[in-house]
RNA sequence: GCCCAGGUGGUGGAACUGGUAGACACGCAGGUCUCAGAAGCCUGUGCUUAAUAAGCAUGGGGGUUCGAGUCCCCCCCUGGGCACCA
C-alpha cells in the first residue's frame, strides 16, 4: 500500500498517492443524495500558455483543504474543476501561427491538468468541463436562445475600438495610450452592431439579492456601487416657443427645482437638432463632432474644464415658470437618466463650475450655515427661495422638501418619483473567431413573418432587427434541436477587415438556405432545397464573449455528462437547492452551528457552499453569473435565485521584492520548481502558512524551509531510522495529560480554523502539537493517528503515507474526522496576571475559581508586586477572574 | 475627489468579546553531535542600559479607560475599487 521509503522521500511518496487516488477514484462525488452535501468551488482557470502560476494553487489549496475536511466529516463533496478555454490569447496565437486555436487550447489544458494533478487536489475529474467543448457550449447557446426568446437580448450600435491599420476591432486591453498594443497604430471609436443583454431589467433584484449572501462586504459594496441605484424624480420641462414639445430630466434633488437656472442636454441627445436655433447651428455641430471623437475617458478623467455650447432654446421651469436656457455639454452623459439635466449651480458643484465658466446665474435654494465657505452647498439645510402660489418648501430639510415637491409634481402631472440605475446593459458580442457562435440567422421581413407564423420556434414579442444599406434584417433564433451550432473551419484567423469576425469570410457557412422549421442549412451557392420552410439567410458573425461560458459552469458540474439538459433536475435540487439544515453529528457542533448557513426557517439556504476566487472578478463575472442564474430561476429551471451563497477572495501573492509578479520583473515563483525541490505538501502548506488567505503577501523562498522541516519532523516522529513505525508510538502508551489536552485543543483549533478559512493559524497549532510530541518520551498510536487526520487536508500525501505505515487502511480522507472532548480542555489552574496601575508586575498560577480577596492577598505577597505597593494605598481593585488583577494605587 | 481594506521585531505573521504585545515560522548568535560538514537537537533573540531591574515600544498626534494593537477624533503612508451617474 504505502511506499517503503526510509526517509521523507516526497518524490516517491507524492506520485505514489496521486496514482492511488486516481486508480481508486477516491474523490469521486457520490450519487447518494441522502447524504448531506457540500459544494466547494474554485473559479476555473483560463488555460494560458504559460501554465499555472503560484496564485492558482493558493486559492485551490484553500478549497482543497475544505473539501477534504468535509469528506472526513461525512459530507458528500462536490469539488470539480474545468477550463474557461475560449478567449483572446488562443486566438492571437492562432493568428500568429495559423494553427487552429483548439490545438493550442488543448495543449495548454494538458499542461494545466498535469500541474493540478501534481498538486494533489481532490477534484472529481469525471466532472471536468470545458467551455469550448460543443457538448458544453451547446448549453451556453441554449441559455442565450432563452434570453433571446424572452426579449432580454437585442442588437444595438455600440462604440468599439477600431484600428484602421489592422482593420480589426480591439479589446480594451489591446489598446494602450490610444494606440494598438500590436504595432502601435492609432485607434478610433467606431459604432458597430452589437448584441446586448438586458441585465438592467434585473438591476433591482441583483441589488436586493446581495443582502442575504455570505460575501465579503467590500465585494457587496462594489456590486452595489456598480448597479448604482439612485432615487429621485423625473420632471418634464415644457420647451419655450418656438421649440415644440418638452424635455424630460432625471434628478435626485427635486427639492432644488426652484434653483434651476439653466438646463443641459448631452451632445448625443436626440432633441439637439430640434433645440438648436439657426445662428447656433454651426457651433453646436462643431461641438457635437469633437465630443463624438472623445472617448469616455477623455470626457471624464482628463476634462476638468467644463465645456459646452448654447442651443439657443429655452425651457420653462414647471415650478416657477422661469425661462431657462438650454445648453449642450459633454459633462452630461447620454447613457444615464434621460441624457438631460436641470442645472442647479447653487447645490451642485459640477453645475456651479459650468455656471461660472459661462456666466450663468446661481440661486441658492438651501441655506448654507453661516460659516460655509465653499461653492455649491450639497449638505442638508432649510430650503429657501422655494415657493410658488401652490407649494412652499421654505424651511423644510432636504428630505422633507423632496417629499413635498414630488407629491406636488405628481399631483400636477409634471413629473413623478423615479429610480435610476448606473448599471448599463451588457455588451455581449465580440468580433472574434474563438468564441461561441450565436444561434441566430438574419432574414428579410417577409421570411421573418413566415417563420413567425410557424410557431414551433418561439421568437421574442418584439422582433430584433437592424437596418443596413436600406435593408432591414430580422433575427431568427435557431430551434433547440439545431444546437450546438459549431464553429466552421476557417483558412485564416484574421478578421474580415470590415469589422466583422473571421466567420464573415466563410461564405459557405455564412450565406445559407435555412430551414426555419428544423434549423437545417445549405450553402446559398447550392440550389434552394425543396419545401416552403427554406428561406435565404445570413448567419450572425459575432461570437459570444468569454464571460458567457463562465456564467453557468458551476451548474454544469452538477451533471456534467447530461446530454438532454444543461443540468438534471434531481442533481440541481440536491446540490444547489433548499434542503433541511444538516444536523451535525460531530462535537464541532457549536462552531459549525455558528457558521451554519441557515435562514429563518432553519433551512439551509441554497447555492454553492463555498466559492473561492480572486477579487478581480468581484463585479463582472459574479454579477453576470447572478444575472443568468436569476433568469434561469425565472424560467423555472433552477429552484433558487442566487448561485453562490458563500464567497471568499484569496489575496494575491507578490514577488520576493514585494512587487506584483511579472515576467518582466523576473520575480515569478514557479510552482513546478518548488514541487521538485520540496514537494507538493510543502508547497501547499507554505502557501497556507504565508498569512491570512485574503491578504496580499510576498513570496519568500526561504520561508518554505520552515514548513518543510515541519513535515520532516512529522515523518521522524512516526517512522524510525529503519523505516518501521517509530518505537515511541505504542498502542499501550497513555499520553501525559498535557499532551492529551494539547491534542484536544489542536483538534478544536484546526477544525474551527478550517471552517473560518484561517489556515495559517491552524498550521501553527499543528506545529505546536508536533513540538510537544517530539519532547514526549512516548505517544499513543491513537493520538498520532488523530493528528495525522488533522494534517491530512493540508499535507495529504504525507498523511496518507504515514496513516498506511501505521497500519491503517487508506484513504485517510474517509476516516471520520476526530472529535474533541470539551472535558479534556478544562484546566484546574490558570495564570493570573498582576498589574499595578495597569502595568504588568508579575503573574502566578492560581486555582480556577479564586475569589477576589484571595487574589489580592496573593498579589500583596508576590515579591515582584510588593515593591510597587510599598507605601501606597490601594484605591481600586479590578479583578477579572482567570485573567488579571489590577491594583490601582495612589 | 469619493468609498473600502490595511500599516505590529531584521522578515512573514499571531493576539478571543479592551486584559502579560510579538504565538508559530524565517533569519541571526551561541552551544551540542561529528574527523569535518549537512541534517537534527538545546539555548538566546523587539529596542535602550552592566543588568534576571527599569524605561520605551503596534504609522504619527490627541482622547476615553484601572487597563488600548484592539474603541473615538485628526493626520500621514500603502493597496484595491469608483470617478462629471445629475
Amino acid at each position: 500500500m504505502a511506499t517503503e521509503c526510509k526517509d521523507y522521500d516526497f518524490q516517491k511518496i507524492e506520485p505514489h498517492w496521486q496514482t492511488f487516488w486516481e486508480e481508486n477514484k477516491t474523490f469521486r462525488t457520490m450519487d447518494d443524495t441522502s447524504r448531506p452535501k457540500s459544494y466547494v468551488l474554485d473559479m476555473f482557470p483560463y488555460p494560458s500558455g504559460s501554465g499555472l502560476h503560484i496564485g492558482h494553487p493558493e486559492g485551490y489549496t484553500a478549497t482543497d483543504i475544505v473539501a477534504r475536511y468535509q469528506w472526513a466529516r461525512g459530507f458528500n463533496v462536490l469539488h470539480p474543476i474545468g477550463w474557461d478555454a475560449f478567449g483572446l490569447p488562443a486566438e492571437q496565437h492562432a493568428v500568429k501561427t495559423g494553427a487552429h486555436p483548439r490545438a493550442n487550447t488543448e495543449a495548454n489544458i494538458k499542461t494545466f491538468r498535469r500541474q493540478l494533478k501534481a498538486l494533489g487536489f481532490s477534484y472529481d475529474w469525471d466532472r471536468e468541463v470545458n467551455t469550448t467543448d460543443p457538448g458544453y457550449f451547446q448549453w451556453t447557446q441554449w441559455i442565450f436562445l432563452k434570453l433571446f426568446q424572452h426579449g432580454l437580448a437585442y442588437v444595438d450600435e455600440r462604440p468599439v475600438w477600431w484600428c484602421p491599420e489592422l482593420k480589426t476591432v480591439l479589446a480594451n486591453e489591446e489598446v494602450v495610450d490610444g494606440r494598438s498594443e500590436v504595432g502601435g497604430h492609432p485607434v478610433e471609436r467606431r459604432n458597430l452592431r452589437q448584441w446586448v443583454l438586458r441585465i438592467t431589467a434585473y438591476a433591482e433584484r441583483l441589488l436586493a439579492g446581495l443582502k442575504d449572501l455570505d460575501w465579503p462586504d467590500s465585494t457587496k459594496r462594489m456590486q452595489e456601487a456598480w448597479i448604482g441605484r439612485s432615487d429621485g424624480a423625473e420632471v418634464r420641462f415644457k420647451l419655450a416657443a418656438p421649440a415644440p414639445g418638452e424635455l424630460r430630466i432625471f434628478t435626485t434633488r427635486p427639492d432644488t427645482l426652484f434653483g434651476c437656472t439653466y438646463m443641459v442636454v448631452a451632445p448625443e441627445h436626440p432633441l439637439v437638432p430640434a433645440l438648436t436655433v439657426p445662428v447656433q447651428r454651426a457651433a453646436v455641430e462643431a461641438y457635437r463632432k469633437t465630443a463624438a471623437t472623445k472617448s469616455d475617458l477623455e470626457r471624464t478623467d482628463l476634462a476638468k474644464e467644463k465645456t459646452g455650447v448654447f442651443s439657443g432654446s429655452h425651457a420653462i421651469n414647471p415650478v416657477n415658470g422661469a425661462r431657462v436656457p438650454i445648453w449642450i455639454a459633454d459633462y452630461v452623459l447620454m447613457g444615464y437618466g434621460t441624457g438631460a439635466i436641470m442645472a442647479v449651480p447653487g447645490e451642485d458643484q459640477r453645475d456651479w463650475d459650468f455656471a461660472r465658466t459661462f456666466k450663468l446665474p446661481i440661486v441658492r435654494t438651501v441655506q448654507p450655515p453661516a460659516d460655509f465657505t465653499g461653492e455649491a452647498y450639497v449638505e442638508d439645510g432649510p430650503a429657501v427661495n422655494s415657493a410658488n402660489e401652490e407649494v412652499s418648501l421654505n424651511g423644510l430639510g432636504v428630505d422633507a422638501a423632496k417629499e413635498r415637491i414630488s407629491d406636488w409634481l405628481e399631483r400636477k402631472g409634471l413629473g413623478q418619483r423615479k429610480v435610476n440605475f448606473r448599471l448599463r446593459d451588457w455588451l455581449f458580442s465580440r468580433q472574434r473567431y474563438w468564441g461561441e457562435p450565436f444561434p441566430i440567422v438574419w432574414v428579410g421581413e417577409t421570411d421573418y413573418r413566415r417563420a413567425l407564423a410557424h410557431r414551433e420556434v418561439p421568437q421574442p414579442k418584439d422582433p430584433v432587427a437592424y437596418t443596413q444599406d436600406g435593408r432591414t434584417l430580422y433575427a431568427l433564433v435557431l430551434p433547440e434541436s439545431a444546437l450546438p451550432l459549431l464553429l466552421p473551419e476557417v483558412t485564416s484567423y484574421l478578421p474580415s477587415g470590415m469589422g466583422e469576425s473571421p466567420l464573415a469570410n466563410v461564405t459557405a457557412w455564412l450565406e445559407i438556405w435555412y430551414d426555419f422549421a428544423t434549423g437545417a442549412a445549405m450553402p446559398a451557392s447550392s440550389p434552394r432545397p425543396a419545401g416552403d420552410t427554406w428561406i435565404r439567410a445570413r448567419r450572425e458573425t459575432n461570437t459570444m464573449p468569454q464571460w458567457a461560458g463562465s456564467c453557468w459552469y458551476y451548474l454544469r458540474y452538477l451533471d456534467a455528462k447530461n446530454a438532454r439538459s444543461f443540468v438534471g433536475r434531481e442533481a440541481e435540487t440536491y446540490w444547489m437547492g433548499s434542503r433541511p439544515a444538516v444536523r451535525d453529528q460531530s462535537a464541532l457542533t457549536s462552531s459549525t452551528e455558528k457558521n451554519a448557513p441557515t435562514d429563518v426557517g432553519g433551512y439551509r439556504t441554497q447555492g454553492v457552499d463555498l466559492y473561492v476566487g480572486g477579487t478581480e472578478h468581484a463585479v463582472l463575472h459574479l454579477l453576470y453569473a447572478r444575472f443568468w442564474h436569476m433568469f434561469l430561476h425565472d424560467l423555472g429551471v433552477v429552484p433558487q435565485p442566487e448561485p453562490f451563497r458563500k464567497l471568499f477572495h484569496q489575496g494575491i501573492i507578490l514577488g520576493e521584492d514585494g512587487e506584483k509578479m511579472s515576467k518582466s520583473r523576473g520575480n515569478v515563483a514557479n510552482p513546478d520548481a518548488v514541487i521538485h525541490e520540496y514537494g507538493t505538501d510543502a508547497l501547499r502548506l507554505y502557501l497556507m502558512f504565508l498569512g491570512p488567505l485574503e491578504a496580499m503577501k510576498p513570496w519568500n523562498p526561504r520561508g518554505i524551509e520552515g514548513v518543510f522541516r515541519f513535515l520532516n519532523k512529522v515523518w521522524r516522529e512516526c517512522i524510525g531510522e529503519d523505516g518501521r513505525p517509530h518505537p515511541k508510538i505504542s498502542t499501550a502508551a497513555t499520553d501525559a495529560p498535557e499532551l492529551e489536552r494539547l491534542l484536544h485543543e489542536t483538534i478544536r483549533k484546526v477544525g474551527e480554523d478550517i471552517e473560518g478559512l484561517r489556515f495559517n493559524t491552524a498550521i501553527s497549532q499543528m506545529m505546536i502539537f508536533v513540538n510537544a510530541v517530539q519532547k514526549a518520551p512516548t505517544v499513543s498510536r491513537r493520538t498520532m493517528l488523530a493528528f495525522l487526520q488533522l494534517l491530512a487536508p493540508f499535507a495529504p500525501h504525507l498523511a496518507e503515507e504515514l496513516w498506511a505505515r501505521l497500519g491503517e487502511k487508506p484513504s485517510i480522507l474517509h476516516a471520520p474526522w476526530p472529535v474533541y472532548d470539551a472535558a479534556k480542555l478544562v484546566v484546574e489552574q490558570v495564570k493570573l496576571v498582576f498589574q499595578v496601575n495597569g502595568r504588568f508586575r508579575g503573574d502566578q498560577l492560581v486555582p480556577i475559581g479564586l475569589v477576589e480577596t484571595e487574589a489580592v492577598a496573593l498579589a500583596r505577597k508576590n515579591p515582584r508586586v510588593m515593591p510597587h505597593l510599598a507605601g501606597k494605598t490601594v484605591k481600586k481593585v479590578v479583578y477579572v477572574p482567570g485573567r488579571i488583577l489590577n491594583l490601582v494605587v495612589e
